[in-house]
RNA sequence: CGGGGCGUGGCGCAGCCUGGUAGCGCAUCUGCUUUGGGAGCAGAGGGUCGCGUGUUCGAAUCACGCCGCCCCGACCA
């Protein structure tokens, strides 16, 4: 992508309204643009990192077992009055009336809808287990959304919903489902944490919020350090094999949110050396909520023994739009962004120092025609800006890598290669350069 | 929903207290010079001062109402 073609609307300056970095970097670096409160518009930057978000959760899914579907936004009253949530659910739940006065709702979750489906089609525990997930935007009226989408009104949320004949085959659902998660969030650069969460009136243990330390986060948390530095299960991991060792080499390390922290607890359990308490961020969940939908909602499958059974349920949610945040937050310094390279909305910038000198001009379209032939993606800086505004504009958006070509360079048969990440500097002759992106 | 604050060119702000023809920086446009870490000079364009009502000879400024947004708290992915 040429800059000049592009659009890219960079603040210099820092807008009053944000006051965490995550949020002020969102704008400052062109990703999002609010349009009400909670309410973001997603610009070119910003949905090409939201959409690789969305494609890691995507393939750890389908890796794991889970199909895709897209249910809508808008959802009947009458579905969750099935369940009984149109009733419970409060101010937070935004109603709508159509035309013809017919209450609608959007939807803030899906549980409803999806057992909806599962009970319009399967009828046999041979077709379980079932997981089913989709990727949509979400609503729900917060009093107060902050911190721009890491608490917004409207967001973006991958959330699957697990079948299962009975609550042993459950939980292994559930199992594929964490061990997935932790795969995921590791694929972004993130150290993420499961620790065990409120599980409602259903109660047992099968809930995990997963979280990524963070100052800014909105949880406070106590868990075992050593659980930072877990090994993430491999590609080849068999999800249809047993996992519980995997599970339960974390469950056996305390980590809790505030909501169920035990400090006596917390004391007898962990070595005072290992205790670590610190704010963080909330990126994922997952929940076994046995037959709370499908037992009202009549989704019943026939048993091996012919008898009609709810079919017992779980959700397991991945806030896609709060990771673009929580990424961030994880992931800057003074200047700017510092994109982990598998979301960064670009592999590497380069930067024309001079654009109308006509070494440079060639040198770097050659580049770019090569990379890009390569299945590279470059953000070409071909403006006449002066350098010091190209390399601050670069490193405020984060590309994890600068190819910086000038006329002073290309004399002595070099380019400059710069990680945004630690700063270093190589220079390389221009093949070298190519070849680093797009090996030959 | 309780408490606090803010709405003035695209962005950041001053002006308001003490009413009198709306200003600064950045950005934008034109020209010239400049070009390896957010350039200089000269010129130009751009504002229903959030909306409404009222007070006044006169309102960005005072009063009342409304709307929007932000922050703290309670609540949530």
């Amino acid at each position: 992508m040429r800059l000049s073609r592009y659009f890219l609307p960079l603040l210099k300056e820092t807008p009053a309204e944000a006051q965490i970095v995550s949020h002020r970097l969102m704008l400052r670096a062109g990703l999002i643009r609010q349009e009400a409160a909670g309410i973001y518009a997603w610009l070119p930057l910003g949905i090409r990192v939201l959409n690789k978000i969305k494609e890691i959760v995507h393939e750890e899914m389908n890796r794991a077992g889970a199909i895709e579907i897209l249910m809508p936004t808008l959802q009947s009253a009458d579905l969750w009055r099935e369940s009984g949530r149109y009733e419970a659910y409060g101010k937070e739940m935004l109603r709508i009336k159509d035309r013809h006065d017919r209450e609608l709702l959007y939807g803030p979750t899906n549980e409803e809808m999806v057992t909806e489906i599962f009970r319009g089609y399967v009828r046999s525990y041979k077709s379980l287990p079932l997981n089913l997930y989709h990727t949509q935007w979400k609503f729900r009226d917060e009093v107060r959304p902050r911190f721009g989408v890491m608490r917004g009104r409207e967001f973006l949320m991958k959330d699957a919903y697990s079948f299962d004949i009975d609550k042993e085959a459950a939980r292994k659902s559930y199992n594929r489902m964490y061990v997935a998660y932790l795969r995921t969030f590791a694929r972004m650069g993130l150290k993420s944490i499961p620790m065990r969460a409120e599980t409602g009136p259903i109660g047992g243990d099968l809930s995990h919020e997963f979280i990524v330390l963070a100052d800014t986060g909105e949880s406070q948390v106590f868990c075992h350090s050593d659980l930072l530095d877990m090994p993430i299960p491999g590609e080849d991991t068999d999800f249809d094999g047993d996992l519980e060792p995997i599970i339960k080499s974390r469950t056996d390390l305390y980590a809790a949110t505030e909501d169920v922290h035990d400090q006596d607890r917390f004391e007898a359990e962990v070595p005072e050396g290992k205790r670590l308490s610190a704010r963080g961020i909330e990126v994922g969940q997952v929940f076994y909520f046995g037959t709370k939908y499908s037992a009202p909602m009549k989704a019943v499958v026939a048993g091996p023994d012919g008898k009609e059974v709810p079919v017992e349920m779980g959700s397991y949610g991945i806030g896609v739009s709060r990771l673009v945040g929580a990424i961030i937050e994880a992931s800057h310094d003074e200047a700017g962004i510092i994109w982990p390279e598998p979301v960064a909305p670009f592999d590497v910038a380069l930067i024309n120092l001079k654009s109308g000198d006509a070494a440079t001009d060639a040198a770097c379209e050659d580049i770019y025609a090569r990379l890009t032939k390569a299945g590279v993606e470059v953000l070409y800086d071909d403006t006449d800006e002066r350098p010091g505004a190209k390399f601050a504009s670069m490193e405020l958006i984060g590309i994890p890598h600068q190819l910086i070509v000038g006329p002073r360079g290309l004399k002595a048969g070099v380019v400059e290669v710069k990680n945004r990440a630690t700063g270093a500097k190589e220079e390389l002759s221009m093949d070298a350069a190519v070849n680093r992106f797009a090996p030959a």
